[in-house]
Order: C-alpha cells, then structure tokens, then sequence
DNA sequence: ACCTGTCAAGTCTGG
DNA sequence: CCAGACTTGACAGGT
C-alpha cells in the first residue's frame, strides 16, 4: 500500500512563476506575439517544475489553470499546434516517470448554472482542459465543484445533472468532482456522484469547514472509494490546515502534523493505495516539512517521497 | 522593498 | 437591477 503526495502551482523552491495577460492588456498589444511568447515560458517553466519533480521524488502534482492564459476566451483562437512538440517532451516525462498530473479549473466554470452564456463558457472551460491534456498526450483529470444553489439545491442539481449528461462522452470522462467549503457537502456531493457515475475528490479541510450534522467521515468513506471502482486511478484526497481558528478556510503556509497523521490512520484502514494533493501556501516546501515530519514517525516507511505501509 | 488596486469570467445577499 | 462581499494569484504602479 502506498500513497502518493503532491503540490500545486508554481513550486515555491524554484522562485519563479507562470505568467499571466490580461485581455485588457492583450488587447493593448501591437504585437500580438506576446501572448505566443508568455505560452512557451510557461510550457518551458512547466518542463522545470516536473523536472524538479521528478529529481524530488514527487509524483504527483496539479498544474496551473492558466497556463494557456486567455484560451477559453470566446474570440481568441490560439494555435495549439505550435506548442505541440515541446508539450509532446513533457508528456512523455510524466509517462515515463508514472506521474499523476490534474487540474483545476477556478470558480468560473459552473455546470449548475442557471445563465446560458456561463454554461457555453463553462464546457469551453472543460474543453480546453481536455485539449491540453491531448496535447501533453497524457490521461488526466480536472476538479469540479458542484457550484451554484440558486434558487434552490434541487434545482441546481437538476441543471448540474442535465448539463452533465449533454457533455460529449471524452468531456464527461475527465471530470471529478469534489466538496466545497459552504454549499455542498461531501454526503450531498456524493449522491450526485454515485448517480451520475463521477469519481469523488473528498476535501478533508472542507469537510471539517463544513459538514451535516452527524457527517461522519469514517461512514462515508467506503462510498466514496466506491466511485473510483471503474477508473484505473488511486481515490484522492485535498488536505489542507487552517490559517488560524479566526480564519479556518483559509489555506496554511504548512499542513498540521497531528491532524494529517489521524487522517492517514482512517484512509489507511482501508488499505488501498491513494493519492493525496496538498492544498497549503507553502506548495513544495509544506510537502517537504511534513514529510520530514513522518519520517519520525514509526508505522510509515519512505519511499522517495511516497509513504509507503507494510 | 512594500503596499494597493486590477483582472474575462463565478454566485449570493441586501438595498 | 445593481453594488458589494467573497475569492485566487500574478502583476503593475505608486509610495
């Protein structure tokens, strides 16, 4: 049994970031140019981070949402053809080396939406996730939220649900969905997944943000594995601690030592293997210190930067 | 070197 | 119906 760890973003050790532009700003370019040369410093920044991965002994990790910045911009047509072979280099690393690579889309992407326009945008959101998976040549996933409660859950869910099933079937097979932090909780998020036959990403931090009554995670949990059963991929989870008592859902620099080693202890009785995404500021360096950390700690073994269990 | 406001886009609430 | 809150991270401009 083993359980992989990852980070997201740009790796906080490599003091660099991805870039962004604006459409204010592309707009204001003479030279449209720009944008073509900001896709190839992230694509090459890209290589970097999963290079520094690799040498790390991290395999597992979720890019940036913005690494192709304006693609899902309904009159920028980019072409993706261009970044082909450098992008072809860096899929073949993740391959080789058994990496585990998902996205995130942002909060814009709303498949319960009640707004025609926000739905149109919102599968070319998904689209664009896929096209750059297909580009990598990689298997990956994006994580989505269940979104809006507007006027009523039901309501929404049925939108969600409807929208869901009018994706074509290579869209709907890359979507996860997880718990959110003050809408959805795991055991409504759950429900929905079990009927519409989509993997769950439980989000401890947002489970104990907020939950149900009685919500037990222990109770849940075999059902939640359950909707990874027909995928070839590890369940995963998001952890993260709280800045502070006053701020709980906001992400800590570092993840909480005591709280991560009682949630191995529940997700290890089931001894599977599984992925975890370290949701804290401090991106590599918090999966350094806690890895640190257990190494102390005796029923765990290290395998590189894998925990791995007898 | 630090602080503040801006950004394509989201939902929700209250006036 | 509209403004403001909530929210992320990168970046630019002002101090």
């Amino acid at each position: 049994m083993q359980i992989r760890i990852g980070y997201l973003g740009s790796p906080h050790t490599l003091k660099e970031k991805f870039h962004t532009m604006t459409l204010k700003k592309y707009q204001s370019l003479d030279n449209k140019d720009e944008l073509d040369k900001i896709i190839i410093e992230n694509l090459k920044f890209l290589d970097k981070t999963i290079d520094y991965n690799i040498q790390n002994k991290i395999y597992f990790y979720r890019m940036t949402h913005n690494l192709f910045p304006l693609a899902t911009v309904k009159d920028i047509d980019y072409d993706y053809s261009k970044f082909k072979n450098i992008c072809l280099e860096i899929g073949e690393k993740i391959e080789k080396n058994n990496m585990r690579i998902d996205a995130h889309p942002d909060h814009f992407c709303v498949l319960s939406t009640k707004n025609e326009e926000v739905l149109e945008n919102s599968i070319r959101i998904i689209k664009n996730h896929k096209d750059i998976f297909d580009l990598l040549n990689i298997d990956s996933r994006i994580i989505l939220h269940i979104g809006s409660k507007d006027p009523t859950k039901e309501e929404a869910l049925k939108r969600f649900k409807d929208n869901f099933l009018n994706l074509d079937e290579d869209l709907k097979k890359i979507i996860l969905l997880e718990n959110d932090d003050h809408i959805y909780t795991v055991s409504e998020t759950l429900n929905l997944c079990e009927e519409l036959g989509i993997p769950m990403v439980l989000d401890y931090h947002h489970f104990k943000c907020f939950h149900e009554k009685n919500e037990k995670i222990e109770r849940l949990l075999p059902r939640i594995i359950k909707t990874w059963e027909n995928t070839n991929l590890n369940p995963k989870f998001h952890f993260s601690s709280p800045q502070s008592l006053k701020e709980k859902r906001t992400h800590n620099f570092y993840i909480d030592y005591d709280s991560f080693v009682k949630f191995l202890n529940i997700i290890t009785k089931f001894e599977i293997d599984f992925d975890i995404m370290l949701e804290a500021k401090g991106k590599d360096e918090a999966l350094f210190k806690i890895l640190r950390q257990l190494k102390f700690y005796k029923p765990y073994k290290m395998k590189g930067n894998m925990i791995i269990f007898d």
